[in-house]
RNA sequence: GCGCCCGUAGCUCAGUCGGAUAGAGCAACGGACUUCUAAUCCGUGGGUCGCAGGUUCGAGUCCUGCCGGGCGUGCCA
């Protein structure tokens, strides 16, 4: 019954409002044919109430009246037997044409009890009940570590998983690697390279070969390993051997910043499978490939793309594109109701030539929903870093992570002493994961994301991440001094009886649990919408408002009834911090 | 050249289907610790929303053109 209230409170308002509408046209008010919908926001500013609609200035014009008077004519014609006359107090007009309504106190005492009684659920949406999502992220190729571009990605798509997974989506989270074609063999032809070279006899290294330091460490490791006896083999042997220890490394980077996976799909286990051969065919039978100049050529112009596409080159390799309509051709065969692609900037041009080749072989995609983000902006020292992983330039996530630990390190060490429970590396390792976490989501997926590497070394006070933790481990701490009191029953928070809860008369009060109640409907716009960023910038507005309200208001006071409402106000508060934090990945500590 | 993204306070960025007086953090300045954690709070200053047109009751938001930056534009991925 008291599921997603918010909800049911915005939906009866506005059939609230449909219903004056309709009764005005009906008693010939009203001329238009056709209502533009009715909906409502919150307004900006507390003054204008909790929830407003404009339907007034939407219809001033067909109706050729102000929307100040039909404002006040739907006003008075909301009927007063409505059930959703009990969620709010009054409805006034505003200039120039607003409908503001204002929450009654009985509306905001079931809004704190629905947070209470579905705590770790609050926010949970049925949006995705009975459907299944694959959400491919990161897949970024063995071919060197992770570098904090993919690690934009790697937090973007497992935020966005929680998300979806909150909304009862049965999500899968996949990890799509690149583990064949021109690039790994490449990758075998560097190590090799490096390889002879430490054993003295240098062989040319490959042109646009890959040039960082890893290369030389796996080379290394292989010499520790086989001596001079790899001398003659392949570079195969040595791609291989690479493959697996750069695989491994980013395996071990994205666990130590609590990114998992369910499925690693390797793009070899298409070729293996046949079904490679069998894309080529089909599409060849319906006319959509044809030979020339000894490659084999997709269609593309033939399904809303500018250009027709290599698919096979003449040397009778596939290009990337044909793997990937494989591969996607794969997940759509898997039946899943929503499949995510997050990529970055750089695979933009490519993905509709993909999918082209998915209609082209008769799939619909409108299941595909692809999310591109923007690079990360590297600064250090007030200069952009340039990144590129072939030429080596690049910072990788584990650098990242070190940076910020050691930074950490030395900022609370010299507020705690050196060796303070705060310094342990156990817990510095943690809170860089969190630092990463909510860094790499604060931004929208279209704007670049600035890095500032001298600030993050620094970032104890810079961080909001620690900002939102400080908000949770105060509300923590007042339970602890709660306890700590001999006379004190344990409360069971679901069960509060509504007047102990009107005693919440403050007005900071009222509008954090306002703000609390905006939680579910912001979870469902970003699984929708796929705007994870908007959890990042609720989290710091939550616990900004919970800071200030906490500077002006004692919880524990002498007042056992004040005392309850208000521990059950903050308990809200900490549901939700908590449960906003695990949707971003970022832990919520009981102390700092 | 063409395609996509971005341009909002000194810096980094939000800005809900087009709504009311364009917001936040940082930086600057001034205050608040006998307190449930000062990793906090309160206050002040700071804007031609890149530029120019257009659409309309209303534009940071939509359209067109231009300027500036990023990423693409491969028989690389």
């Amino acid at each position: 019954m008291l599921r997603e209230l918010n909800k049911k409170i915005i939906s009866s308002i506005c059939q609230q409002l449909e219903q004056a509408l309709q009764t005005l046209k009906e008693s010939g008010a009203l001329k238009s044919q056709k209502l533009p919908p009715v909906y409502l926001e919150h307004p900006k500013i507390e003054s204008h109430g909790d929830l407003s609609s404009n339907i007034a200035m939407r219809l001033s014009r067909k109706e050729g009246r102000s929307p100040q008077e039909l404002a006040e004519q739907i006003l008075d014609a909301l009927s007063p037997a409505s059930p959703a006359r009990r969620y709010y107090e009054k409805a006034k007009v505003e200039p120039p044409g607003f409908i503001n309504f204002f929450l009654s106190q009985e509306s905001v005492v079931l809004l704190l009890q629905e947070v209470l009684s579905r705590s770790d659920r609050y926010g949970s949406s049925a949006l995705g009940e009975g459907k299944t999502a694959n959400v491919e992220f990161v897949s970024a190729n063995p071919t060197g570590p992770l570098t904090v571009g993919h690690g934009r990605q790697a937090i973007i798509g497992d935020v966005l998983s929680n998300v979806l997974s909150f909304c009862k989506y049965q999500v899968t989270r996949e990890y799509y690697f690149n583990n064949a074609g021109n690039q790994m063999r490449l990758l075998g032809e560097s190590v090799k390279a490096r390889y002879h070279e430490l054993g003295g006899e240098a062989i040319e290294f490959p042109e646009d070969g890959y040039r960082g330091d890893y290369i030389r460490e796996i080379a290394a490791a292989l010499r520790r390993e086989h001596g001079d006896s790899l001398k003659a083999s392949p570079a195969k042997v040595f791609q291989e051997a690479a493959e697996k220890a750069i695989t491994d490394d980013i395996n071990r980077t994205l666990e130590r910043i609590g990114v998992k996976f369910d499925i690693h799909f390797n793009e070899h286990s298409l070729y293996t499978s046949g079904k490679i051969d069998e894309v080529i065919e089909k599409l060849k039978q319906l006319g959509h490939a044809y030979l020339k100049d000894g490659a084999v050529w997709f269609k593309a112009s033939a399904f809303g793309q500018k250009e027709d596409r290599v698919i096979v080159k003449s040397d009778g390799e596939p290009t990337y594109r044909l793997p990937d309509i494989c591969y996607h051709l794969d997940k759509l065969n898997r039946g899943y109701d929503l499949i995510v692609d997050v990529f970055g900037a750089d695979h933009h041009a490519t993905f509709p030539d993909v999918l082209a080749g998915v209609r082209a072989l008769g799939c619909d995609t409108e299941r595909i929903r692809v999310l591109i983000h923007q690079f990360v902006t590297l600064k250090r020292g007030g200069e952009k870093v340039k990144m590129s992983t072939r030429r080596a330039t690049f910072v990788t996530v584990d650098d990242l992570l070190d940076e910020l630990a050691a930074g950490l390190r030395s900022e609370l060490a010299s507020a705690y002493g050196e060796d303070s429970p705060q310094t342990q590396q156990p817990v510095l390792e943690r809170m860089a994961r969190d630092a990463v976490h909510f860094f790499f989501n604060m931004r929208k997926m279209n704007s670049h994301l600035d890095f500032d590497l001298d600030l993050a070394t620094k970032c104890t006070m810079e961080n909001p991440a620690y900002y939102v933790q400080y908000a949770h481990a105060r509300i923590c701490s007042i339970f602890r001094v709660y306890r700590g009191r001999t006379d004190t029953p344990p409360i069971d928070f679901s069960s509060v009886p509504p007047d102990k809860l009107k005693l919440l008369t403050q007005e900071k009060e009222g509008s954090l649990i306002k703000t609390l109640s905006r939680f579910p409907r912001l979870v469902e716009e970003v699984a929708t919408k796929f705007e994870g960023h908007r959890l990042n910038e609720y989290v710091l507005q939550l616990a900004t408002s919970f800071q200030s309200y906490y500077n002006e208001h004692r919880v524990i006071g002498d007042d056992p009834d004040l005392t309850l409402a208000r521990l059950c106000l903050v308990k809200a508060v900490q549901i939700v911090l908590r449960n906003g934090l695990s949707l971003l990945g970022v832990s919520a500590p009981e102390t700092m």
